[in-house]
DNA sequence: TGGAAACCCTGTAGCAACTACAGGGTCAAG
DNA sequence: CTTGACCCTGTAGTTGCTACAGGGTTTCCA
């Protein structure tokens, strides 16, 4: 099968497959005489491993180390299961971040009710004296909630 | 000051604050005779304002955005409060797909206790089985939950 | 048989929000 | 007078794609 049929086959756009293969993470197909890449079911497979890890979170670099984990069944997997754990820590901080993130935007937004000036304007204001009171500390030193890292990539 | 004492009074990297003065979202200092950047009290401020709406999940398009209606304080405050409106709904959003993400990474995590070979690990097994297998819908076609649009930037 | 649409190729540049140099200049302390 | 800490500009890297530009191929329909 051409490129355009693994995509559709997978839901992963040619772009983003092509790139994958750059990346190591997707054997290189055969190809026509015309140089057309030639997939074969295998290759559904693995495409279909890898949109699975990335649906899970992992970074390209984890998937890359999962996959030789596949290619060598005889070690230990041991990293597997750190990868899993760790995983599952970064997502919980993350949940964590967002929920607080999230009660000190609706105390923000609590701030302004109708449409006025925006000199009037509660949420403004709440901004300002967020930024110029030292006692905001939740973007000061070295970040205290990691909220900014995730709550939008 | 220069931008070093304004980077440990904010703590925001040097290089950041140069990067935001680029961005239009630090006013330009005056320089001194050395070409030194020369911050004042005001820019203070200014850099704090970013950085807490960075904090807030905010873009960069998006604050740029918020100091406009600042610097304009005549105009109605309406997108200000859309603005926020999004920016909670798409917390919210967030942290549901990551509670998804999470009840799947501990289910998977369940497959597999103690360090064995790699051959046997049921995570392997298990993100295997999900590529191969049809019946798993986490990755395929139009994506269904977005866990990985934010699941790591 | 011809021509248009749909597909494929490589290579490069763009996105967001920084971060990290390289290769210089300046300044204060000892 | 030299060492080290600081500052400058400009450019390239990061992550995981996405979007061209500028070509070639294949397929379908008339």
């Amino acid at each position: 099968m051409r490129i355009g049929e693994l995509a559709r086959l997978t839901g992963c756009e040619v772009e983003t497959i092509r790139y994958y293969e750059r990346e190591g993470l997707l054997d290189k197909p055969q190809r026509t005489l015309a140089g057309y890449r030639a997939y074969r079911h295998e290759h559904v497979a693995q495409l279909n491993f890898v949109r699975h890890c990335r649906s899970l979170g992992m970074t390209l670099a984890e998937i890359r180390l999962l996959q030789d984990y596949r290619a060598h069944p005889e070690r230990t997997c041991e990293v597997v299961n750190r990868l899993l754990d760790t995983q599952i820590e970064r997502v919980r901080e993350q949940i964590a971040a967002l929920h607080l993130l999230e009660q000190q935007l609706r105390a923000l937004r609590e701030r302004c009710h109708e449409g006025h000036a925006a000199r009037d304007c509660g949420i403004l204001q709440g901004l300002e004296q967020a930024a110029e009171g030292s006692e905001c500390p939740c973007h000061g030193r070295k970040r205290a909630t990691g909220a900014e890292e995730q709550a939008r990539g």
